[in-house]
Formats: C-alpha cells, structure tokens, sequence
DNA sequence: CGGGTTATTGATTCGGTTCAAATCGAGTGG
DNA sequence: CCACTCGATTTGAACCGAATCAATAACCCG
C-alpha cells in the first residue's frame, strides 16, 4: 500500500478488549504476534467462541464494509497488531484490483472456516471436535512458520478450548487426557506436541483446505 | 444490470443438486421461489446443514470469488431460480461501485448468520435452537412477504430440522412437541404458526438483526 | 512464599441418542 | 373408491456422552 500513510500500533494484554460488541470500527488491524478470540455471550453467561485469531490474520476485514464490530474480540495473550484505517484501506482498494481480490478471498475463506464449524458443533463428539481443532490451529500456525517439527505453542487454557468446542472445561480436561493416552498429542506447559499426525486427523475428520 | 444480459432460468425438484461439492460454478443463482439448503456430509453420514436458502437469496456470491462451490447444494421444494453468469456479474461489479458494496454486505451479513448458529449449536439447548431457527426463518420471509399474519409455509421435515440445528429427528420430535404444550407454535401440514412470538423470542435468546 | 487462576478427578445427573415399533398421511395404481 | 406403498411422524425403553457439582492438587506470578 502507499507509503503515505502511516501505521500506528496497537499493544494489549491477556484479556483486554480489541473490540466490544457493537462499535464503530474505523479501522482494522492486522495481528503480528499474539492471539486473540471473538465471542458471543449469551445472557446466563454461556459463552461461546466464533473465531480465533493468528498471527497474520486481520481484525477484521468486515468492518471497512460496515464500519461496526457485531461481536467482542479479546486478546488471549500479549498482542501486537498492525492498525490500518478503513478509509485507507477502501482507498487502496478502489486503486488496486488484486487486493480487492484478496480481500475478497480472505473473506469468503473464513466464512469457509465458520461452515467448517457449523459442522464440527453440530455433529461431531468431543474427541473429533478437539482433535479438528488442533489439527486446524497447527496448519494455520505452519503456513506462518510457527510450528517446529510437531509442535507448537499453545496458549489457550481448557477454559478456552471448552468455549471453542462448545464443551465444559470439565469434558475437556478429560478429553485431552483419552487424546494422551492414545498417543495422539503431548501437551505440556503451554505447548502441544502432534505425535500422530495422521491418526490425529483420521479421528478429527480433518481434510486439508483444498480436499 | 445491463439489459444486454440475457437471463437463463433454473427450475429444480426437491432432492435435486443445485452445486455438488467442490464443483466449478461459472454462474450463480438468485432463488425466484422455493427453498434450498447447503451442507456438509460426514464420512459415516452425518449430516449437517450449514445454510438454509430462501427466495430472494444468492447461491452463492462467494462463486463470483472463486468460482468454485465448497459444499454441495440440495432443493428442499420444487425451485425456481436465476442463473447470472459470474463473468456478467464481475464486469458489473466493476462498473457499479453501489452494487460491489451491496454484494459485499449480502456476504458480510451471511457470515454474521453463520457466527449466529455457531452460538445455537454450541451453547443452545434443543428448544432454544429450534425456537431460534423459527424466529429466524419467520423474520426472513417477513421481509420478502412470505408471511401471512403470524404463520408462513414451513416445508422441511423433521428430518431436515434435525440437520439444521444438530439434533436427531426423534429429539426434534419431542422438542415440538414441547413447543405445542408451552402454547408456543402450531405446526401442521406444512404451515407454522407462532402463536407466542415474544415468549418464543424470549426463549430462543434470539435479538433481530440491528441488535 | 502466598494467592489466584488452571488443571485434575470423582460422583451424580441429565439432555439427547439409539433402537425399535406403531401410526399417520399423501400419492398411485387397480 | 379402496388397497398398497413409502416416507414422515410419533412414542417407548434403554443407553450414553457430556454437564454439573464438588473437592483437591498443581502451577504461575508478583
């Protein structure tokens, strides 16, 4: 993009808010180190994760077409991200027809990924559901050359897991712990290890983007 | 659009393919009438639905992206529809900025949807779920006056219900039948009345749109 | 250290599934 | 007009995956 415009940068902390439900978004950003969650709770409580944020990805591409966030993002660690106005953005967008494409791509493929959800919630046990979700988190973090051989780190706590999977942090502790015992994973102080990858992605269904 | 455009139609009984999975869709369809559901089948045959298609919806703008359908797409009643070419649609695009921000919304907004039912199939209950999938059809078809007071042509069978919402059909069975005690709907040959919309509304945690 | 998340485990309950069978209902053909 | 069929609905009984409740242990960080 130009090199008139210049970019801020945001810095957050484990809990803090990127963005609240139903607020004017200026501007998105782009994650350079960190992860963060969207959610949606509802009244009693009941929480639910709808997506989660990787180095790379942006927060989010929606708002330069509405301006508004629908729902909370919240860091689920330290996090630094590139801030980039949607007034800039949209600009650069009318003058460059490639990124417009991208954009668009970027889009279409993580309403991709909710489908993909949408099917892991409605019909899959707890097992395939966190076996997925790891097979997932450890392509996306790949593509971005944060794996080392089969591992990675993964900060989020059985808390999170259970409001990504739709489980209690309960059936998830006890799920992880089948997942050891079968020789799927290794996981340990914050970081995961993949000891069977191909088994892995047998139990969690898992087909690679392009299948 | 252009009047040198010349229109095809598509006309499709219940259980017939509209796309198959990962096909190549050099056009995209606007539903004239009748319903039509996309989904995702498991290797041991479950199924569920990721987006329900009601007249005056697209299938799918995402094509005109990447000319490619990621999952198949079924008619749940006889089906009418609009065929536009992609390459028609691109150079319109390209020539009505409205139009592009208005395509850009309808995908937006679609993938808000999809946000939504990951909340109803990871956190909801089988009542809350089923509540919410009638609040959010009556509301669709209200806005393309598919509505005649408080009941409109509700054709998916049981069968399909349980794919939508995750359950299987005996338990989508029993939920409404709990619906017709709590005085909530009236369901039969094809017809649905609410009876109780606000207590419906309530019950489903369902906020309409603008929230 | 000390205090507060986070993880682990057991006992019990419950929402939803599974399996099976009976009933209803809308065509279809004789 | 009735017998037949095939899908859709309804209901029962038994089971099971996951939730809930509760208590303890481990970990992390200031």
């Amino acid at each position: 993009m130009s090199d008139s415009v210049s970019y801020t940068k945001l810095y957050l902390r484990p809990h803090q808010f990127l963005a609240r439900e139903n607020e004017s978004q200026p501007a998105i950003y782009r994650i350079l180190e960190g992860w963060a969650h969207r959610f949606r709770l509802l009244p009693d409580g009941r929480r639910q994760v709808t997506r989660l944020f990787l180095p790379g990805d942006y927060c989010e591409m929606e708002w330069a077409q509405n301006g508004r966030s629908r729902e909370p993002i919240v860091a689920l660690t330290n996090l630094r991200a590139l801030r980039i106005e949607c007034d800039d953005l949209l600009y650069a967008l009318s003058k460059d027809h490639e990124l417009e494409m991208k954009i668009w791509s970027k889009i279409v493929s993580s309403s991709y990924q909710l489908s993909e959800w949408i099917t892991n919630l409605g019909r899959k046990t707890a097992l395939e559901r966190l076996s997925y979700l790891f097979c997932e988190i450890f392509e996306r973090l790949r593509t971005i050359n944060l794996t080392y051989d089969d591992q990675f780190v993964m900060p989020l706590t059985q808390t999170d897991l259970a409001d990504i999977t739709g489980l209690t942090s309960v059936h998830v502790n006890r799920t992880l712990k089948q997942m050891r015992e079968k020789g799927l994973i290794e996981l340990q102080s914050k970081w995961l290890r993949i000891v069977d990858m191909p088994e892995l992605r047998k139990v969690a269904l898992f087909q690679p983007e392009g299948r």
